[in-house]
DNA sequence: CGGCGTTTTTGATCCAGGTCAAGGTGTTGC
DNA sequence: GCAACACCTTGACCTGGATCAAAAACGCCG
C-alpha cells in the first residue's frame, strides 16, 4: 500500500492527470495495480515537430497518449502525393489496437510531449478492464466520426469552404466552452504546407483562401500563425458545417 | 433446454448464419439466453432500392443487421451536395453504438435484407457480452481504417484512379478470395450517380472515365451494371492503391 | 412490339484550383 | 546587423473535371 501510494504519488498522478484531461485518456480506466504495472515500462517523450513517430513500414508494437501538442496522421501514395487523415490533440490515445501493421504514418506537427507505452502490456489490460476497452471503443467510434464529415468535406466542399471549415475546426479545438459568435484567438498547430495536406488542396490555394478571408475583414493573421476569427458564427456560415 | 432448441432450431438459426458469415455479425457473440431474449424483438425487413432506413433527422433507437444487399451511408450539404461516407455489405452491422442521433443517413443502394432489433436491448448486451463488444469495437476500427483510405482517395487520387480504385473495391467484395492478377465480374451494386456521390465526382465524368477503361480494353460493361475486369492486377496498378 | 420515363453516354464550353515562377517575410545563427 | 534558409504570398497561365445540352441506350408496361 505504502508502495503503491508512493508511486502514485510520484509518477503516476503527473502522468494521469494529463491522460485524464476531457475524459478521453486510458489511465483513468485502469485499476491502481495496473497503472503500477503500467508504469513500470512507461517513457515519456518530447518531440520536435516532424519527429515520425509511427511509420507505415514499421510493425506496431506501442501505444501512447498524447499529453500535449498536436499529432499528424497521415498517408501518402507512391508518388508523393499525401493526405493529412487524421489529428490527434491531447489527451488523445494514439494507436490501433488488434493490429500490428499500420498503414498509417503518425508525425509531430508541433512541439509533442508523448507517454509511450508497450503494445503487449496494454493489449493484456484491454482483455482484462472493460472500462478501458469502453473507452478505446468510444475513441475510434469519435475517430469514425470525424474521418466522415471529413470525406464530405473532401469530396464535395469548395476550397473556401475547406479553408472556413480548418479555421472551424481548430477554433472549436482551442476552445471547445467558445461562444458560437463572438471573437476567438488561437495558433494554428499546423503549417500552410500540412493544411493544404488536410484539405486536399495546395498551399497556394490555402494560401488565397487565408488572403480573401483576412480581406473579408473576417480574420486577421499576425506572424504567419496566430490566428483571430472576428466572428465565428459567420465562419461557421462559409464553412458550410 | 427443448425450448431453447426449439427455438434455436427455427428462427434464430437462419438469422445467425446469415450474421455469422465472415465473422463480422453480431449474434455468434451472444449466449443462447441473449440470443432467445433478442429474437423476441428481432424483425427481419426487405426494402427496395432507395427506401431510407435511418435518416439524419431521426434519433436512433434500432440496430440492424445487413443480410443482404448494400446499405450507403451519406452526408448531404444544405444546398444538396451530397457524399457517401460509407458502404455496408451484409453481413455488416448498422448503428452507431452510445449514441442516440445520427448525423448520417442509412439507405439501400440495391434490394435490402436486414434484421433489426431495438437499441436498448442490444445495448444492455453489450454491457453483458464482452465478446460481442469486442465486435463492434472491431468493425468500428475497421470502417475507420476504410474511411481513411477513402480520405486519400477523395483528397488526392485523380478522376481515373478514383473509378479504377472503386471498381477494385467492388470486385474485392464480391470475391475476396480472387486472384490478384485475373479475370473476374461482378454486378455493380450502385448506379453512376451513387458512384459519383461516392467518389466525389459527377456522373459525367465517372461515365467518362468507364468508357476509357472499356476502350483500354481493361475492363467490359454489359447493361450498365455487369462489369468483367479482364486483368485485376493492372486494375489495381491504376488505382494506385 | 413500340412508346415513354429513366439512366447513361457523348460533346462543347467554362472555370476553380493546380502549376510554375518570382518575390516577401520571419527566424536563426554568427 | 545581416546572411542564409525556410516558409508564405502573389501573379500569370493552364488544365482536369464541372457544367450545360443533347442524343443514345435501357427497362418497363400495355
Amino acid at each position: 500500500m505504502t508502495i503503491r501510494q508512493d508511486i502514485h504519488n510520484s509518477e503516476i498522478p503527473a502522468l494521469c492527470r494529463s491522460c485524464e484531461a476531457r475524459h478521453r485518456g486510458v489511465c483513468g480506466a485502469l485499476t491502481t495495480d495496473q497503472l503500477v504495472e503500467l508504469s513500470r515500462h512507461t517513457t515519456k517523450r518530447k518531440v520536435d515537430p516532424g519527429t515520425v513517430l509511427v511509420s507505415d513500414a514499421d510493425t506496431i508494437d506501442s501505444y501512447a497518449n498524447v499529453l500535449a501538442g498536436v499529432v499528424k496522421l497521415t498517408k501518402t501514395l507512391p508518388d508523393g502525393r499525401q493526405q493529412i487523415v487524421g489529428l490527434q490533440f491531447a489527451p488523445d490515445f494514439l494507436g490501433r489496437p488488434f493490429k500490428h501493421e499500420s498503414s498509417i504514418t503518425a508525425e509531430a506537427a508541433t512541439p509533442v510531449r508523448v507517454c509511450a507505452f508497450p503494445k503487449k502490456s496494454l493489449d493484456r489490460m484491454i482483455e482484462q478492464a472493460p472500462e478501458l476497452s469502453h473507452r478505446l471503443h468510444l475513441q475510434a467510434l469519435n475517430e469514425l466520426d470525424e474521418a466522415r464529415d471529413w470525406m464530405l468535406m473532401l469530396g464535395r466542399k469548395t476550397a473556401s469552404e475547406r479553408v472556413a471549415s480548418f479555421l472551424h475546426l481548430i477554433a472549436r479545438h482551442s476552445d471547445p466552452e467558445a461562444e458560437i459568435s463572438g471573437e476567438i484567438s488561437f495558433d494554428l498547430p499546423l503549417t500552410r504546407a500540412d493544411i493544404a495536406d488536410f484539405l486536399g488542396l495546395t498551399i497556394e490555394t490555402v494560401s488565397r483562401q487565408l488572403t480573401k478571408l483576412r480581406k473579408d475583414g473576417l480574420i486577421a493573421v499576425e506572424n504567419n500563425r496566430h490566428i483571430t476569427v472576428f466572428d465565428v458564427a459567420r465562419l461557421e456560415r462559409r464553412a458550410n458545417v
